[in-house]
DNA sequence: GTCTATATTTCGATAGAC
DNA sequence: GTCTATCGAAATATAGAC
């Protein structure tokens, strides 16, 4: 046990993600979120397990004992997999985080070609996901003081993107005459504001993630329209 | 110590909450939170000590030890004022929802005739109490898991009464023809969700709880206006 | 890779002196 | 009402057999 064996084994499964992101099979990502990437299947179980703990219960009001059993294994087991729970939750952010920003990516496409259709298609995509991921989305969201000062740094690079997603098409919407903002980095915090709180109310029975996601793009767009 | 005597020091507190709610000096109940009713001092220091660590670190992270160090006295001597940590939390939730809801009643006084000008001032005013008082917000917001099913229900009722403030000036202004609302309890939600979530990322350095208020009225007056 | 068993620490809460 | 001292439970993580 130790740092070499541990440094190995989230390297493969980073690789795995990172392919399985870039090109191969994007959707399988995004919506909905699968896992196959993170092998063996025990460590996939134990994974699934954490998030549905700690969106329900917090990440500190959760144990190792609980994961392990929600994985049907000891409570020893869970550290041939993971070298300690902070790392099974940062893998979870990442994975989470890196998910959220790819689902932005593909909304933004160039196909989309007025400012307005980018927004709406942004805000209904980062809405719906919110609904229909809200149990990792809660962990994404809620659970970043968790973190080692470390790994908060890494996914804090990832927020930085997904807020510039949001910011760069307002910021074209100004210029090219079609929105009216006039305070653009406050706007940007109100819009993802909108959709982020998503994953601290939704449960299913809400109501569609498809449905939301077009409405708060209506409500979005009519936030800014000129 | 047993509940007759943690229950006269309860509803001894409460009782002076209510009066200074019910009229006596409502401004100071809500803008800024004064704790003058809670008493003695040394039950006081326990109870702000515990509002900076539980937004800090959150309910599950913070320890009594922590609480107690921060109010300059031993781990034991939080017993003698509060009978759980349990409890602490639950008088900090049911201050924190009271306090915001009187916030809401006093925006929407019948002086503000129209509804449009009864939901900027709602706005504004919910969403700058979040950002001046981002510290107590975070736990009425994000803490309700660790209460008690008791207290859950307790601070459910008021959570309830603060939804109604938004959902009622919707209607107003659906009903007069001001508002144009396609899904009224989503809009809600919607216009709730973006105050709510200044508790998640505000930090003074992020400028003016009034200036952030009156943006946020703007904004949701655009997402209703007809 | 999984188990049983356990080391070690830290937690919420209590006992009893003053 | 505050302290020192401590209980008993539960937490993360490890040791070592299989």
């Amino acid at each position: 046990m130790g740092p070499p064996r541990d440094l190995r084994l989230i390297a493969k499964r980073l690789l795995s993600f990172t392919r399985l992101v870039q090109g191969v099979n994007v959707s399988a990502v995004t919506d909905p979120l699968v896992w196959e990437h993170v092998q063996p299947a025990a460590a996939r179980r134990l994974l699934t397990g954490a998030i549905d703990a700690f969106a329900e219960r917090g990440y500190q009001a959760t144990t190792t004992r609980d994961i392990a059993a929600r994985a049907g294994m000891s409570p020893a087991a869970l550290y041939v997999h993971y070298p300690s729970k902070e790392r099974l939750l940062f893998e979870i952010s990442l994975y989470g985080h890196n998910a959220a920003l790819e689902v932005l990516r593909s909304a933004a496409s160039p196909d989309r070609e007025t400012p307005s259709e980018r927004l709406r298609s942004l805000v209904a995509a980062f809405t719906a996901w919110h609904a229909r991921h809200h149990t990792i989305a809660r962990v994404v969201q809620y659970e970043l003081a968790a973190l080692s000062p470390e790994h908060l740094a890494e996914v804090a690079t990832i927020r930085r993107a997904i807020s510039s997603q949001i910011e760069q098409v307002l910021a074209d919407g100004v210029a090219d005459g079609s929105f009216t903002v006039t305070d653009l980095p406050g706007t940007t915090l109100a819009v993802l504001s909108m959709s982020i709180d998503v994953a601290r109310w939704y449960t299913p029975h809400r109501g569609d993630p498809e449905a939301l996601g077009a409405l708060y793009a209506d409500l979005a767009h009519r936030m800014v329209q000129a």
